[in-house]
DNA sequence: TCCATCACTTAGAAGGATCACC
DNA sequence: GGTGATCCTTCTAAGTGATGGA
């Protein structure tokens, strides 16, 4: 099977124009203006301190048109204004077209998410090349030449030699039984020891290949581009309605061994090639299908307009079904993401009062009532997952709220001078370690020593509770509310109020910037994103260390020319020397900045030694806090937003002023 | 109500691209 | 221009939560 048949179609206009929107404004809009918070864990909000302010009426004078809100549930839109999407006749194609700007339109109900669809399909992982005659693999310390099938698996196991994976006896274990099953009966009758297998060579030579790779002329390197580029460009892009988005993810995961995270049991079993007749194709029916490589078949071409997806297969490691879906760019992605913080905002309205209902729940006659209010106090305070069951043995052992068991916390009547203290140790996503020692109101100490009264460290804390009954339960205190809103709400809100409190407005730029990496790394550590730190960490913070040195040398020798210069232009008296007190001044203030600024990094770095900010960042903190606070001080978007990031992100970009209220 | 399935979001690691410095 | 550090993108695993059928 060809993974890309080399010649490049001509694009075939599809003539289809999905039925134009009708683009409404809604007539208002809600901001809050919230309580400024001290500490890191958040406290309470009030409830009914937000006021309201009416919606702008979008005119043509007007440089900031009002949007429209994503969330249907807040109020009825009322249509102000109408526009039509323009209807993409010929023009959709090639070029990339002027900035779309979805978020002034209106959206699909009712569960629809397009109208038209169409798209190349997925790009399939490129078939094995056998390796060269003289790469050779060893039994037992003898030649032994395999089959294509055996030595395609070997070679994904010869890749990864270096990892720590495979040292890992599961990993081994999983890897040998899939790896016979690939064998021919003969090489299966020999070849009955990993330890005896040398691997080796193979493992020079993808060494060998990759430095090949990087040793390449730019002319080269500028040809490979070229033909990412033009892949990319026919298969990283689909017309869905009238707009030719980008596809995240358009290339087939090739086949390899699986890398489990954690202490994964089925790491190392193979994850096999996925071929034409495991895709099922998502397209609209009026569109042109995708041409499944040269005599194969597609599993299935449906069209399946309720879905986002437009490709999927099921995956034989865990059985789930993977897909291929738009970037998050996307009109249907931002549109969803729009939603959520609207959706967390809308929590923000109401938390005070589920707070005030989840502590009287702590006194409930029920069991389950009180469970399931502790559990809420615990996924509200530190920002834990929810916590949906897993199948044993099928995955790492981790867990999040609502999953944890007795042998996780640790009472503390009295520790370290604080009362009822409750240490967490727990592995959550990921297999990332989540531990806290925190102070909690004695009720939830109490009610705690009462769950766990008469169990077995592996028994569930809250045997009375699951994520489904919670969920249910927080459906009913608002609509749209499920754990993970809490998570949302929590990071933004404690963003934007981190951003209050520790701006200075007099600040310098790179002053600021440290300011919002601070608030964000708050963020991070109350969501727990750890990262491992990185491996040359130390080296670079002693590289780091060295240039500040260095800078400070500098520094005193530069005040030092200027005393002297100061003393020269007080003797001679002249325009000259004057001149060059002036330039010296100037060099000292200039060595001055540059000294502050390598210092302000070196406090960033080691602060975020073990500490992710990307993923809260991307997932959890409304963008629009961030472009309000990038307006009011005067900092480029692009300092805290890289391109990727603005493109994410060009809904909030467009829309946040620098009076935004989360 | 329970369970499986499905769709979609959230996650850290790896590796490639780009930048800063000499 | 070379080199090492850092940034960015890609990759895909691992979560959440809705739904529908038994």
């Amino acid at each position: 099977m060809k993974s890309l048949d080399g010649k490049v179609k001509k694009e075939k206009e599809n003539g289809f124009a999905s039925p134009p929107h009708m683009k409404s404004e809604p007539e208002d809009d809600f901001y809050h203006s919230p309580r400024q918070e001290k500490t890191l864990k958040r406290e309470r909000d009030n409830d009914d301190d937000f006021d309201f302010k009416p919606k702008k009426i979008k005119t043509e004078n007007d440089k900031k048109p009002k949007k429209r809100k994503p969330d249907e549930d807040v109020k009825p839109n009322k249509k102000t204004k109408t526009k039509k999407v323009a209807d993409g006749k010929k023009r959709i194609k090639n070029e990339p077209e002027e900035k779309w700007k979805w978020w002034e339109e209106e959206r699909y109900t009712d569960g629809v998410k397009w109208r038209f669809l169409e798209h190349k399909g997925p790009v399939f992982a490129p078939p094995y090349e056998p390796l060269p005659s003289h790469v050779k693999f060893y039994y037992d310390g003898k030649v032994m030449k395999l089959s294509p099938e055996a030595e395609e698996v070997a070679t994904f196991f010869a890749k990864m030699l270096d990892h720590e994976y495979t040292t890992k006896d599961i990993f081994r274990k999983n890897f040998f039984k899939d790896w016979r099953k690939e064998m021919t009966s003969e090489e299966k009758a020999k070849l009955t020891d990993l330890k005896k297998c040398n691997f080796g060579e193979m493992a020079e030579y993808f060494k060998a290949q990759s430095e090949a790779r990087k040793s390449k002329t730019k002319e080269e390197k500028l040809k490979i581009k070229e033909e990412n580029e033009r892949i990319l460009q026919q298969y990283g892009f689909c017309i869905m309605d009238n707009h030719r988005e980008r596809i995240a993810n358009f290339r087939i995961e090739p086949p390899g061994l699986f890398r489990g995270r954690g202490d994964h049991p089925k790491m190392g079993m193979l994850k096999r090639r996925i071929r034409p007749q495991d895709i099922i194709i998502n397209c609209s029916k009026d569109s042109k299908y995708p041409e499944p490589p040269p005599g194969t078949k597609w599993k299935e071409v449906r069209h399946d307009n309720k879905v986002t997806w437009l490709v999927s297969w099921t995956e034989n490691i865990q059985g789930s079904i993977k897909y291929i879906m738009l970037n998050p760019s996307s009109r249907i992605k931002g549109e969803k993401d729009w939603q959520k913080y609207e959706t967390a905002r809308r929590l923000k309205k109401c938390v005070d009062r589920i707070r005030n209902q989840y502590r009287e729940d702590w006194k409930s006659k029920e069991m389950r009532i009180r469970q399931r209010a502790v559990a809420l106090y615990f996924i509200d305070k530190l920002a834990l997952r929810a916590g949906n069951e897993k199948e044993e043995g099928e995955t790492a052992d981790t867990v999040g709220c609502c999953s944890v068991r007795v042998e996780h916390i640790k009472l503390y009547p009295e520790n370290e001078g604080q009362e009822f203290v409750v240490e967490f140790d727990f592995l959550g996503k990921d297999s990332i370690r989540y531990y806290n020692k925190v102070p909690v109101e004695k009720r939830v100490f109490k009610n705690l020593q009462l769950f766990m009264e008469n169990k077995e460290p592996d028994d569930d804390l809250f045997d009375r509770l699951n994520t489904s009954i919670l969920n249910k339960h927080l459906q009913e205190l608002m609509d749209g509310l499920t754990a993970k809103v809490f998570r949302t709400y929590n990071a933004s809100i404690t963003l934007q109020q981190q951003l209050k409190e520790l701006t200075n407005g007099d600040d310098n730029i790179p002053a600021k910037i440290l300011s919002y990496n601070r608030a964000n790394r708050a963020v991070a550590i109350l969501c727990n994103h750890q990262r491992a730190p990185p491996k040359t960490f130390e080296k670079s913070m002693q590289n780091l260390q060295t240039k500040i040195d260095a800078k400070r040398d500098q520094l005193s020798d530069a005040k030092r020319e200027l005393k002297s210069s100061k003393a020269d232009a007080k003797v001679r008296r002249d325009e000259k020397s004057k001149k060059t007190v002036e330039t010296k001044k100037k060099a000292v203030q200039r060595i001055e900045e540059q000294l502050m600024k390598l210092e302000v990094q070196a406090t960033d770095r080691e602060e975020n030694k073990q500490i992710a900010l990307g993923t809260s960042k991307l997932n959890y903190l409304d963008p629009r806090i961030s472009v309000a606070w990038c307006k009011k001080f005067g900092i480029p978007v692009e300092k805290i937003y890289n391109k990727t990031q603005r493109e994410k992100f060009a809904w909030a970009i467009d829309m946040a002023e620098k009076d935004f209220e989360f």
